[in-house]
DNA sequence: GTTAGGG
DNA sequence: CCCTAAC
């Protein structure tokens, strides 16, 4: 277990900072913050991650650092959940030192105070360019161009799946990784955080009830940041995916990282309305951001540069074109007059509701055997951000908790998955020789499929079910191509009656398909009729 | 290996 | 859901 905190094991981690509240209460401060922060950066080795427990104690390490220092504290950061046993300590020390503290993942070689926003947001306004001008020179290493992931509050989901884009523009996936790195016990609960650090991106989604409660990240692989409200669209070959401000890096899968890191921060953009959080805790498995923006602007870089907000992150291909892009998404929220920049409040707190990060991590593990191509990548990210649970007992992805199970029903999937409490990995099919049992489409999956047919387009079953975005896959592993191409007939002929039959059907048990998602059903089969024209 | 359709 | 023809 040890091995994978191996030097040489272990993949690259963002360098992440800490920063406590103060350091975003005011301008000055938080400008000062980006200089340390681009100081730090600029100083410690990009694979070396530097963990800072504040802007002090940032810019005193970052000059003199050195790479066991800052391995150490990353340890003790990240590797937390490694050792149970001092996690608790650490956990209560930092209860005790910070209230409220935040990642802040950094760029490797960012640029100084306060252009440091409007550089990366030019750089990546030049990406983008290149991207949409001449989508067919994209290439591998474009592709590599990295992810990032703001920390700051969001509301929280009701739902594992997105809403129609129209609603939020970005879904926000709960990463395994990070609850597993901070969730496992660690000092840095993933239940504790009202937002999520960033993450890495996922390339093989996890199975469904992996997509853990009780915090809501970005996993925004091959794309830009979004900071609260504002967002970068996400270069992507598949123009629908982008158009609906999803990104679907499906097709990314094979590339494969070296190092990832991910920087991301900003402030400020924090919207008042995305402050407060509107699930019950934990109740959420993947947030979502709303996100009218997109909408206004969809293929726009965050415009307003009053706050500070940056997100970068920088990867670099093994095969070192080196070409460690950073992405920005800068912007506040517009009509967002405050000045200064919001507090971030993510608060530690001692409950760990939701805890199994244990199973998960070990499923983080698992990821890497369940996904033949991304399986180097997934082992590797999951020692990085699984942080090296013991996750011994792979194979199977130890089932979820029962506590979880409840909650999971929010994400309908875990249900579905296992609902064997316990027991063996009984899929539904079990039986061995009797037929499947019937085992109706869950209204997650439904979405799913939905989504699924929104992104691509009916006909592509097989292609929607790896889609990764926002966990259609994940939700959709229990069903076939047929079983979707079925469903969906059955959806669209649903969709097509009317609405007084509609209403008449409403009372029966049979029609819990809400008629939003019919109603989108019937926008979709327009669509496609359109199309075929 | 997928998809379209009928059963 | 199953089965199968047709790709």
């Amino acid at each position: 277990m040890n091995s994978l905190l191996e030097h040489h094991h272990a993949p690259q981690l963002p360098e992440l900072m800490m920063i406590d509240d103060e350091c975003s209460s005011d301008h000055a401060s938080v400008d000062s913050w980006m200089v340390g922060l681009a100081l730090c950066a600029g100083n410690s080795s990009p694979s070396a991650p530097v963990p800072i427990a504040s802007r002090a104690r940032a810019q005193r390490m970052s000059p003199g650092s050195d790479l066991v220092d800052s391995l150490e504290s990353t340890q003790t950061m990240l590797g937390a959940s490694l050792r149970q046993d001092a996690a608790a300590a650490a956990h209560q020390q930092l209860l005790v030192e910070q209230s409220a503290m935040r990642f802040v993942p950094v760029a490797d070689k960012p640029a100084a105070g306060r252009q440091f926003a409007t550089t990366l947001t030019q750089q990546l306004q030049q990406q983008q360019q290149q991207l949409w001008a001449e989508p067919s020179s994209l290439d591998d290493d474009l592709y590599h161009s990295g992810f990032g992931a703001v920390a700051a509050s969001q509301p929280r989901a009701t739902s594992p799946l997105f809403r129609p884009p129209q609603e939020a523009g970005w879904q926000f996936q709960a990463s395994p990784q990070l609850a597993s790195t901070y969730d496992s016990g660690s000092s840095f609960s993933a239940a504790t955080w009202d937002v999520p650090p960033a993450t890495l991106p996922l390339h093989a989604p996890p199975p469904p009830h992996q997509l853990h409660a009780g915090i809501s990240s970005l996993d925004i692989p091959y794309g830009y940041v979004a900071e609260f409200g504002a967002q970068a669209p996400l270069p992507c070959l598949l123009r629908r995916a982008v158009s609906d401000n999803v990104l679907d890096h499906s097709v990314h899968q094979q590339h494969h990282y070296d190092t990832g890191l991910l920087a991301s921060v900003a402030e400020g953009g924090v919207g008042e309305d995305s402050v407060g959080s509107q699930g019950s805790e934990g109740d959420t498995v993947g947030g979502y951001q709303h996100a009218q923006h997109a909408s206004q602007q969809p293929l726009g870089l965050p415009v307003s540069h009053s706050a500070p907000n940056v997100s970068l992150l920088g990867l670099e291909r093994s095969n070192s074109t080196v070409r460690s892009q950073l992405h920005a998404a800068a912007g506040s929220r517009g009509g967002h007059s405050a000045a200064s920049p919001r507090k971030l409040s993510l608060k530690l707190k001692s409950q760990r509701s939701r805890q199994p990060a244990g199973p998960r991590a070990s499923a983080s593990a698992a990821l890497a055997h369940a996904s033949h191509r991304p399986a180097r990548l997934a082992a590797r990210r999951s020692v990085v951000l699984a942080a090296a649970t013991s996750s011994d007992d792979d194979e199977e992805y130890a089932p979820a908790s029962e506590s979880d199970m409840s909650e999971a029903e929010v994400s309908g999937v875990a249900g579905e998955v296992r609902r064997s409490g316990g027991g063996s990995p009984a899929l539904r099919h079990e039986s061995s020789t009797g037929k499947k049992k019937h085992n109706p489409w869950s209204l997650n999956e439904t979405e799913a499929l939905v989504e699924g047919v929104r992104l691509l387009g009916p006909s592509k079953w097989a292609e929607i079910k790896k889609l990764t975005v926002s966990g259609i896959c994940s939700l959709l592993t229990n069903r076939s191509a047929v079983d979707l191409k079925d469903k969906w007939r059955n959806l669209t002929r649903v969709a097509r009656l009317s609405k007084a039959v509609l209403k008449s059907r409403s009372h029966k048990s049979t029609s819990d398909i809400p008629l939003e998602l019919l109603l989108t059903v019937k926008e979709l089969m327009e669509l496609a009729k359109v199309e075929a024209e």
